[in-house]
RNA sequence: GUGUCCAUAGUUCAGUUUGGUUAGAACGCCAGGUUGUGGCCCUGGAGGUCGUGGGUUCAAGUCCCACUGGACACCCCA
């Protein structure tokens, strides 16, 4: 075997791609439900774009980005998240002059060389939300809503919401002073990737899963015990909103999101179906990224959430089962005047909006009707001298094996009629 | 980037511990089971440089080393 699919990437293949559709046909259905409208950027940005807006120090810009330079010396980097492009075309395009309140949804790849491990990938598939130019706390309510509805909408039962505040640059710096002076009192006993933490960013040691560090920090000062009045109050609005519209959330002093953006609300959608990767979804508000990458100051909101994770969950609750696509009609022709007659009718059928197939490897009838079989097709043509000389087909249902003689010039009204009669009332 | 485990037909796996005749199974695939008909069943068939490269040995799928790839965990996150 010569050529492999790179490290950390997968393909789709036909047999599971149906997955893929009626994951992605469930988002935009109830995106549209919310009246979230599609945005599509390219793969690849400029790397500052991501640097600014992501944050130099962070993990994604620091050590898992897909960076190269371009023929003429550009460095490019395929995008490791979403946020900081839709960003970008929102100010390069002015959307925000159009309207006030911008509400745009995307389902995209995305690529981060981090080493590969269950339920993540170097190429992997987010979907997402971000409503710019509104700060009500409606606004984060409706996203954390939208994206739990998405679940709702999968089958997904077992998820679970976890929120918190963040502060905003009022109260963050004063608080981390007071994080960072508890942390001093048991700096020696952390663990060794914690005390690195220290330097970098105190807040992450509260995400810490080693125990002994948890133990160390149970009576840390928390954010969300130190925010300012507007933030407070904008928390403790928040959360009474998704009380009023029966949301079932948990509060998570500990969520940090590992991006600098974000102000304010954070929140975590997990599933304990997933093995160690467990977040579903993350999001939350960031008020100042619109102005860090040089537009005017916008509050926004937004999640992103991984696709591969969401068929995961999916497929440890068994939600699909064999689902395939499938022809209508097979044609099995037993001679090759019938299989002349095959290829035209075949083509008749497929104009009419009829899904048909035929054989294309000169194989026996026996044969033939193996593959039909084997490719659930709902009925048989059986095609040779003999119905072509009489004017009519034999066509077999391959579900109850009964047989009927059909006359050719009927045969598309025939199975216009079957789709119709088969399925009353279902429509797509 | 670190750690643990793994790598044999299209797929899932036996065989590796105690190196030794033509490397097996199941499923899948192909063809048949009399005259033009699927599923079940029966018969036959095709298909493997044993991940790659070195080494030890009279002899390596089996032992040793390196590399590549995979799975999972740490880290981080979707």
């Amino acid at each position: 075997m010569k050529f492999k699919s790179i490290k950390g990437t997968k393909d789709i293949l036909p047999d599971e791609s149906y997955r893929w559709q009626f994951v992605e046909q469930t988002i935009r259905s109830v995106m549209h439900a919310f009246n979230y409208r599609e945005i599509r950027t390219p793969v690849f940005e400029e790397t500052a774009l991501f640097a600014r807006g992501i944050g130099e120090l962070t993990d994604i810009v620091g050590k898992e980005m897909y960076t190269f330079l371009d023929r003429s010396g550009s460095s490019l980097t395929l995008k490791p998240e979403m946020t900081a492009a839709v960003m970008r075309s929102f100010i390069q395009n002015n959307l925000g002059e159009q309207q006030p309140l911008v509400k745009v949804y995307y389902i995209a790849p995305m690529f981060r060389q981090e080493r590969p491990q269950a339920g993540r990938l170097r190429q992997f598939h987010q979907f997402g939300a971000e409503a710019i130019g509104a700060s009500h706390p409606y606004i984060d309510a409706e996203i954390i809503v939208l994206s739990a509805e998405i679940y709702k909408a999968l089958g997904i039962k077992n998820f679970e919401i976890k929120i918190n505040s963040v502060g905003c640059e009022q109260c963050r710096p004063s608080y981390k002073d007071k994080l960072t002076k508890h942390l001093q009192s048991v700096y020696d006993k952390l663990s060794e990737e914690s005390r690195k933490r220290f330097g970098q960013n105190p807040l992450r040691i509260l995400d810490s899963k080693d125990e002994n560090d948890r133990a160390l920090t149970n009576d840390a000062p928390l954010m969300k015990d130190h925010l300012c009045e507007e933030c407070s109050s904008h928390f403790s609005q928040l959360r009474s909103i998704l009380t009023s519209l029966n949301i079932e959330y948990q509060i998570d002093g500990r969520i940090v999101r590992g991006l600098d953006y974000y102000t304010k609300t954070a929140y975590e959608i997990v599933s304990n179906d997933l093995g160690s990767q467990d977040a579903l979804t993350g999001g939350g508000r960031y008020d100042l990224l619109v102005k860090e990458l040089d537009g005017k100051q916008t509050p926004s909101v937004g999640f992103a959430a991984g696709i591969e994770r969401a068929l995961m969950a999916m497929e440890k609750q068994n939600l699909f089962s064999g689902e395939q696509f499938s022809p209508k009609i097979f044609i099995a022709a037993a001679d090759s005047a019938g299989k002349d007659w095959a290829i035209t009718q075949a083509m008749t059928f497929r104009q009419s909006g009829i899904s048909c197939e035929i054989d294309f490897l000169e194989r026996s009838l026996k044969s033939q009707m193996r593959e039909a079989d084997r490719q659930k097709a709902e009925f048989v043509i059986i095609i040779g001298e003999n119905e072509l000389r009489n004017g009519h087909v034999s066509v077999k249902n391959m579900k109850t094996g009964n047989q009927t003689i059909v006359m050719i010039k009927d045969l598309v009204n025939h199975f216009q009629y079957q789709e119709g009669k088969d399925e009353p009332g279902k429509k797509d």
